[in-house]
DNA sequence: CCACTTGCATAACGTCAGGTTATGCAAGAG
DNA sequence: CTCTTGCATAACCTGACGTTATGCAAGTGG
């Protein structure tokens, strides 16, 4: 059955004897300051851990314990290695703890919270790959401003979001990680006058004519697009619509000649149906950063893990 | 020698049998979608995963993968338990890497940089507390502005900072964990006529009788300390010293009768040594918030990781 | 300075965890 | 209906990993 000239790739060819049994002894050690000490910790004989010791010490090629009269230090090289150690049997720790669990699937729902844009462009498909492998998924997304999802998180209320960098002062004890940077679009229905195809850009004053339909005050989208606005003479924005709902925004689009100022991924699913139409217009590429927020204390559920991963790989 | 009766703290009471031969094994069906095919990858007979497969199911008490004719398949409950397993492995993985790896401590120097509030409140500690575990480590410090910080840190000339949140476009690609938030200290010399103890709160507006030292223009201290002298009606430093040295903001404070303001941090140590006394004044408490930068990417070296923990452990 | 304690190392040895081969069984595919 | 594919079960064998017994080195108190 096994042909030994298969070279199967093997995880690392110098996994070389060590089991997991040498991690914990060392970890006990390393804790107890003692051979004795970990060995009765381990519920096992001194001379158990101190043969399990030096088969580690030996695969490693160096002392990794200093033993003496006043019991083990760790050496230099030791205390390096103690962190991977403790990695390992902490993760181990938490794997078994994660079998053992009762698998309550759904009996908690996952909440989290993404901005407007974010509920409307990268979090739907990543929600569609997560019911797709995991059916009995609860999930309850709060789609909110991001200064709110910032509250939401510090209460509690949610266990992550997708949302951007807050105001320093609120994000006391929230992480942030980038996925993307978001960036505008103009778009309109296809239909639209200006809507002319990739060949013809579109002067940026000729929006102008039109009603224009914008995000709601305050928001990082609305900032840019009132940016762009002012650098083509447009300062207070009139003939426009602003709204915070991107339903309206969207509705209001597809029903008249009314150009949508919005982010990218918000229009991204009806530019790709062919709904809306982006203008070529030369929009500042000001890049707003869009990333996962969470507390930095505690750990997220496997659940919020694994939609986090989805985002990740949808972004 | 072991007494029965000890109830030594065990790691987990339900450990209950699970061992390392499980999660390998159970990776490798997951990866190879059949018990036999696991079975080579593992250099083990197909008897053998079947039977470890079957041990781990028995302790989780639930089936984790669905055996048919077309091989095996992760069942809801296998897939969430899966990223624990790889967590392990992964672990174990780079826990054997670095036992076999040459030690070579100190060949190549751990690159860090820090704000110089940071350099001169919280690193040193860290940096003490680092040469007292590893003599042998060899770190540079690059002390600098913020945006030079993220420059340095995109281009990779250091691993990770300790700084604050830069320019949204900035940060691209850069994670940022926040440690704590700075606020201002304004301190002068223990022989100050205004340095009269905690019990009698000084008026702002006394501030302005005497020369001030304040940071360099565009750092984020100088927005606060600009924010709080416009507060009491000191709208342009005049009498001012300014400079991002905080060597020189430091010797200018001790030699005279100057008021220095300055970040908490930066003249911390000075002030438990009893050479600068803090004032009392009514400064607001705004809080920059200070944290640990690093690539998104590119995973920190032993070295940077403990390094970061020690920080933390001194925030 | 000697007896005693503390703590790790070594030796000799037993057993069970974890592998093996052999074989059975179920379910498509042709 | 037979052949193939893939997992499960049985019986058995071996060395990894534990045990107890003992030695040795270094402080430490009387």
């Amino acid at each position: 059955m096994q042909e030994p000239s298969a070279p199967v790739p093997l995880p690392s060819t110098a996994l070389s004897r060590i089991r997991l049994r040498h991690l914990t002894c060392f970890v006990a050690i390393a804790e107890e300051r003692t051979l004795a000490g970990a060995a009765t910790r381990l519920r096992l004989s001194q001379p158990a851990v101190s043969k399990t010791l030096a088969e580690l010490e030996l695969v490693a090629g160096r002392r990794l314990v200093d033993r003496g009269r006043a019991g083990a230090s760790l050496t230099e090289d030791g205390s390096r290695f103690l962190r991977h150690a403790l990695e390992v049997t902490r993760a181990m720790e938490s794997a078994s703890q994660a079998l053992t669990r009762e698998s309550a699937p759904g009996i908690a729902p996952l909440r989290i919270g993404a901005l407007p844009t974010v509920a409307g462009g990268l979090l739907p498909r990543a929600l569609v790959r997560l019911h797709r492998a995991r059916p009995h998924a609860w999930v309850q997304v709060l789609s909110a401003s991001n200064p709110e999802l910032v509250a939401a998180l510090t209460a509690g209320r949610i266990e992550c979001a997708i949302g951007r960098m807050a105001e320093p002062g609120a994000m006391r004890g929230i992480s942030f990680e980038l996925l993307y940077t978001e960036s505008l679009a103009v778009v309109a229905r296809p239909q639209h006058p200006l809507a002319t195809g990739p060949d013809r850009p579109v002067p940026a004053s000729a929006l102008l004519d039109y009603p224009l339909v914008v995000p709601g005050p305050g928001t990082a989208p609305r900032l840019q697009a009132d940016a762009f606005l002012q650098s083509v003479g447009a300062d207070a924005p009139t003939r426009c619509t602003e709204t915070a709902s991107l339903t309206l925004a969207r509705a209001v689009t597809l029903l008249s000649d009314a150009v949508w100022i919005t982010s990218r991924h918000a229009s991204q699913l009806d530019v790709d149906r062919g709904l809306l139409a982006p203008l070529d217009v030369a929009v500042p590429q000001s890049a707003e950063p869009v990333g996962v927020l969470r507390r930095t204390r505690t750990p997220l559920s496997d659940l919020a893990e694994e939609v986090v991963d989805l985002i990740r790989a949808a972004a």
